[in-house]
DNA sequence: CTCCTTATTGCAGCAGACTGCAATAAGAGG
DNA sequence: CCTCTTATTGCAGTCTGCTGCAATAAGGAG
């Protein structure tokens, strides 16, 4: 919980709620619903709601704690920031989602850097196309 | 209208609307939300709602004819996906868009193809981050 | 041109995500 | 340990985007 200490000196508080949601999200591990989130919340908080789950999911993305993904299943997707990065390809035919590597991505996030300044934050991507089954039939 | 007469294949068909929301994108260009586009087409039909606007953008996005993205305004924006395509830098401090030509992404959907076989539909990105001028600060 | 099939619209209702406000509690200071 | 400030929660309400269903109209056949 190193990384949340830090929060402390802007004045922002570290609240038994948001530690229990950063918990739940490494439990659970991998991509999780803010309706999931509140759920499993509502054990030790009886009377939280969604409002505030994403509330704090926000608050978590805005310090790269979380990352907040559409992955083509209409409801956003959380998952914890870890290393080594992962992204994934989303294909629109068979919906199935594959895992990639975060080597293809950061030549992007180097170039935007060099040649624009643009400090990328490339945490979590969702790429949609045809996946190579797919793709061959089309 | 040529890339529309395709579709006509496939049992789909080209109804006015359809046709009148591409020509608001075109005569409007740029990011526009459904909102404005439904406004502009009450001229047309006055009982047009928001639920047939966003079916309409759906069904165009499906043909590559209109990209969808969150630049971080709160609201999808549509635009339409003309050659030569471009994307966007968003600031995450003072949330400026910035224009990033295609050159820029145009690696990472080759990567995809040749190791992955994966076939990348990267018409409109969004990229959030921080600008030149708000990296040097932080 | 008219008829027929069925894809699409209009409408109403719903779910996901966000927000204002009063009540609560984190945590700094004494 | 107690007090005080104010950031955060809980709640209710709002807005965006999507969906089911009956009515409508696109467009192929005759
Ligand atoms: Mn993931
Ligand atoms: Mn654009
Ligand atoms: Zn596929
Ligand atoms: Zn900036």
């Amino acid at each position: 919980m190193s990384e949340l200490d830090q929060v402390r000196q802007a004045g922002e508080r570290l609240t038994r709620q948001r530690r229990a949601v950063l918990q739940a999200l490494d439990t659970q591990g991998g991509h999780v619903t803010a309706e999931q989130l509140c759920d499993a919340l509502r054990g030790e908080f009886p009377h939280i709601n969604t409002g505030t789950v994403y509330r704090i999911l926000q608050w978590l993305k805005g310090h790269s704690l979380v990352s907040e993904t559409d992955v083509g299943i209409g409801v956003k997707v959380y998952e914890r920031v870890c290393n080594p990065r992962h992204h994934h390809l989303v294909c629109l035919n068979c919906h199935r989602t594959i895992d990639v590597d975060d080597r293809y991505f950061h030549p992007l996030a180097t170039a935007l850097k060099q040649d624009l300044g643009f400090q990328a934050r490339i945490e979590h991507f969702a790429v949609f196309g045809y996946c190579a089954d797919c793709a061959r039939g089309k």
